[in-house]
DNA sequence: AATGTCTATATAAATGCTGATATAGATGTG
DNA sequence: CACATCTATATCAGCATTTATATAGACATT
């Protein structure tokens, strides 16, 4: 399993099960996610194998806490998974399988409305990427080379999701375009660029 | 469940399970993916639910089949749920959380060869899209507008793909560039351009 | 005749994941 | 003081998905 591994590498630091799930509504979330109700579950597994070790923290302040921290044993394990070569897991898409049926509903127009209500929602998730990106960088990338090994590989993982994100998005623009020109076939313009089309920005 | 949905649109024409795994092997297999052991049960489920009929089809040529066909009812269900607006499922990315993790192997060498091989995986992949994309659209276009309403359904999917994971074997490639700059960091050269990198090219 | 492969259906077992529910201390608001 | 909210742990039921296994006819090879 990939979750089990992930809660390793994310205990870096030590953490309890909703420390975790904080994580993955914020910093973790475009990698990953994982409901309390699986969390929990998977970290008293992962103490049965001896690669996390427990103990309740005395309620300082708030309702009492168990802080998992990682052992030498559950560093090894997670080394070896990040050892083992780039996992590929297999990606599903329900919204592009909607897209091919849509020729069922035999309304182009219903297609461009589900583009556009897609685009949204994907520029929504763009926007949060890049609010992590400017995290990491200054405006100029003069920040780029101050940051530590850690903020480092995040920062490439948050790179992807920037480029994936603002693929799709362009990907939007595109299907619109085709849409429309399907939509009046003889307002076709001469010299309409379709690739790597940059008309409308995202900033 | 997407699944049922995806199934009811895949029986746009008549198939077995066996079909439809074959599909999933082949031209839906960038958007969703299941096993037979998951595609008969939700036969089963779909024709109790009377969206689905089968008969047994006499065995002309090879073991006999059970050829699934849609309902009216069936065809209603797949435009409720393709009107119901894009479903937008959580993405999850071992890979990207694998590379956040790798500072714990202390070796920017590694973090290059995990890239490098994440590189190789994404581009095979998006080569096969490549060559969907081709069956669909002439060397410069000039199929496009040929194209029914259900193949240019199909083609505006497949462009998703070739986009989104270009974006990915780009950021890949930048990826590698950064974790070259940090590994000779006075070897850094004026005017290195990273953003929109075109170095590289995929064809 | 034996072997292997492809087509085809089917089920069991195990794992992965979500949604609902229960509990309870701490904190803040009216 | 009542009420809501946030923090925090935990469990259950159910749905989703993968892996393994069994069966069997058709066809090709050896």
């Amino acid at each position: 399993m990939s979750l089990d591994h992930i809660l390793l590498g994310m205990l870096r630091t030590p953490a309890s099960g909703y420390d975790i799930k904080r994580d993955f509504s914020e910093g973790a979330r475009h990698f990953w996610s994982a409901e309390l109700s699986q969390i929990y579950p998977a970290l008293k597994k992962l103490e049965e194998r001896g690669w996390l070790t427990s103990r309740r923290q005395p309620p300082a302040k708030g309702p009492p806490r168990r802080v998992y921290r990682r052992t030498a044993e559950g560093r090894t394990e997670l080394i070896r998974w990040l050892s083992s070569g780039p996992r590929m897991g297999t990606e599903r898409f329900a919204y592009l399988a909607q897209l091919c049926f849509m020729h069922e509903v035999d309304d182009l127009e219903a297609t461009g409305d589900f583009m556009l209500e897609l685009r949204s929602r994907l520029f929504e998730f763009l926007a949060l990427l890049r609010q992590a990106e400017s995290d990491y960088v200054g405006k100029d990338g003069e920040r780029l080379d101050t940051l530590n090994a850690e903020e480092f590989h995040d920062y490439l993982a948050v790179r992807m999701g920037v480029r994936s994100l603002r693929a799709k998005v362009d990907w939007c623009d595109e299907a619109l375009e085709h849409i429309e020109r399907r939509r009046r076939p003889r307002a076709a313009v001469a010299g309409d660029r379709t690739e790597d089309s940059r008309e409308l920005r995202h900033g």
